[in-house]
DNA sequence: AATTTGTTACGACTATTGACGAAAAAAGGA
DNA sequence: TCCTTTTTTCGTCAATAGTCGTAACAAATT
């Protein structure tokens, strides 16, 4: 548990430093831990206010006390909580052969269904009114060698409302039969490189309410502009 | 090599905030990277005399815009030379098993040999006048089935200095076997859990002046101790 | 030994952080 | 709708960060 905290922390700390918002960061991060500024505050000893500052970014340059003390007080309350959440990262950090995900990314802030589609460039089959806190890229080709159902779910980020991007697809049915078997729930799924979608995935898709969306974009330039975001 | 690039700065990122000397940290990823101060300090368009001041921790809690416009321009003068720097660990990030390796950790400052042997409460069977700079546990029995002598190489951290620790040994031979098939150059070899030395282990660590030491510590406190170290 | 390169120590000063509390606003529940 | 809880906004101030330049020190090279 030792290791997958470490990673997790460097996970943190490293968002927190590259972000244009860092408060913004450490809010998500508050949240995802299910923690109230109320009690982060009163593990860290300090008021509220300070907790509401430093998320609103009123703070450009936080100091690095400051942003430690915030993950080691989310960290502490996780672990009276049993680590709750931090057991939900514990496979997904220690199991996965990282050579099937291609890229994978958080974004700070929450894109809609169209801002997402524009930014692949793709077409939809399948609209969502859900947004996109994420996306991961995967091979399908290595997933469907190495994988089997059970370890889909490792392919997460860390929010659910995410986009999943299946590269190298043929018709995009394995892809959907996945999500579905595994009970994956993501805001929207990417069918890469087809050029004729089998109408079974679409069927999924909507009963699903998984925004399904094909692009053929060629692999660098998608990553480039998922990474572009923000 | 993107997602190898924001590992590694999550790596940093996590170990400047979370360290005790930030200053120190950064002073080492520095010098991993092999930038003088001045350079670093062009590239940063600030004078060198502010490197040495943050690197000699004459700031507590550096703020979060200083670390990562350290860490931007370390890349980026990396990034000029060819990522000759970045290149060494792109593959250490993305093919290791995680599950082969219980943890691994770097030391902001170099143990001595008599400190080390202290520490994990071990008997010298060859002694050597190099340094710990950090360390890796690995599960032997693991290790044995699925990796390679090339994949050996993988189980580095980021110095060469470092112990290799290697638990549910029998004899030890084969560890130290697969370390000179491999041409790894660990500063110290630790085996944990046997009875008996291989005297072939003995010999391959006097010719290679590398440190053998045994241990019969449970796995927990062993861990414990390394990780309590400084 | 002299020179060059790299680094350190420190005084100084401006800008910003770190933190508080009070009042206002927003969110959630009965 | 009302009440409670949570969060936000903002003025304020002491402490510290961020940065400079200078002189000194240390290491490497000629």
């Amino acid at each position: 548990m030792d290791h997958v905290i470490d990673v997790l922390k460097d996970k943190i700390s490293g968002e927190v430093v590259f972000s244009e918002n860092p408060g913004k960061a450490l809010r998500k991060w508050r949240r995802i831990f299910e923690v109230s500024q109320r009690e982060l505050a009163d593990k860290m000893g300090v008021s509220p206010s300070v907790i509401s500052d430093y998320e609103s970014d009123r703070r450009k340059s936080p100091g690095i006390n400051f942003i430690r003390k915030v993950i080691t007080a989310l960290f502490e309350i996780d672990k009276s909580r049993g680590y709750k959440t931090i057991s939900k990262y514990r496979e997904l950090i220690s199991g996965v052969n990282l050579d099937v995900i291609i890229d994978m990314k958080e974004y700070s802030r929450p894109l809609r269904f169209e801002e997402f589609l524009d930014v692949v460039n793709g077409r939809a089959l399948v609209k969502t009114d859900r947004v996109v806190g994420g996306y991961t890229i995967i091979d399908s080709i290595k997933a469907i060698l190495t994988l089997n159902a059970y370890d889909f779910y490792k392919l997460y980020g860390y929010t659910s409302e995410r986009a999943l991007i299946f590269t190298k697809v043929t018709t995009g049915r394995s892809p959907m039969v996945a999500v579905r078997v595994a009970n994956l729930k993501p805001s929207v799924v990417v069918l890469h490189g087809l050029e004729r979608v089998d109408e079974i995935a679409v069927k999924i898709a909507e009963m699903d309410n998984v925004g399904l969306v094909v692009t053929n974009l060629r692999i660098e330039e998608l990553i480039d502009r998922l990474r572009g975001v923000e």
